[in-house]
DNA sequence: ATATCGATGCCCT
DNA sequence: GGGCATCGATATG
């Protein structure tokens, strides 16, 4: 047998940012090793108001406009970063990485982090960034090479939708995704019965 | 349980 | 100057 390849490869970002969104829900990412389960993705669109790619290249997004299968990280409210996978077959669409159930480093993550409870660990973007030592170092860098692995699901997850959080345009688009029962998410799905995580 | 607020950078009008 | 793809601390029911 040939080696295995345990990453995705880039053919996996080559898809519209609401398919990849959903397809990363249940698969796994780490970052030299530090990592866990994706449980919660949004979805921005090239042509979505609520995008950052939506009033043209930046110097802080000009990642979102690059090669599918990129890391898109910014700099949020000034203090925290937050990750996307760049993807779609227009520039300008990404998913945002809300939340792991966190799995592997947990000893890294909380110190990282500064708390221990692994619910509050990697559920939101901020906090993921944190906890996997995500910074804007890596913003623009292949997520098919390290310090990125990202290993798709072996099977397909009961899959659950909801506004997505933050965003004041577009708000009504249910782009935001999780996985069904997960306790690790940044905030509740509404409707869709989850619990929402410690404080 | 929800609400409000401050921190802080960068892009918009 | 205002508005964020946020978080944690504080206040209050």
């Amino acid at each position: 047998m040939k080696s295995a390849r345990y990453g995705v490869n880039r053919s996996f970002f080559a898809r519209p940012p609401r398919v990849v969104a959903r397809e990363l829900i249940g698969a796994s990412l780490f970052v030299a090793g530090v990592g866990g389960v994706i449980v919660e993705t949004e979805a921005y669109a090239h042509d979505d108001p609520a995008s950052h790619s939506f009033s043209g290249r930046t110097a802080r997004n000009a990642a979102m406009f690059g090669e599918t299968g990129t890391a898109y990280v910014y700099r949020s409210y000034g203090l925290h970063w937050c990750l996307n996978v760049v993807c779609g077959a227009e520039r300008g669409c990404a998913v945002l990485l809300r939340a792991l159930e966190p799995l592997a480093g947990l000893p890294a993550m909380q110190e990282r982090r500064g708390v221990a409870n692994p619910r509050l660990l990697c559920s939101g973007p901020g906090r993921l960034c944190q906890a996997l030592g995500v910074t804007g170092a890596l913003d623009g860098a292949p997520l098919d090479q390290p310090p990125f692995l990202i290993v798709a699901r072996a099977t397909a997850p009961k899959i659950i939708a909801g506004r997505r959080i933050g965003v004041s345009r577009a708000a009504e688009k249910p782009w935001r995704f999780g996985l069904g029962g997960s306790s690790f998410f940044s905030k509740p799905f509404k409707g869709t019965g989850r619990a929402a995580p410690l404080s």
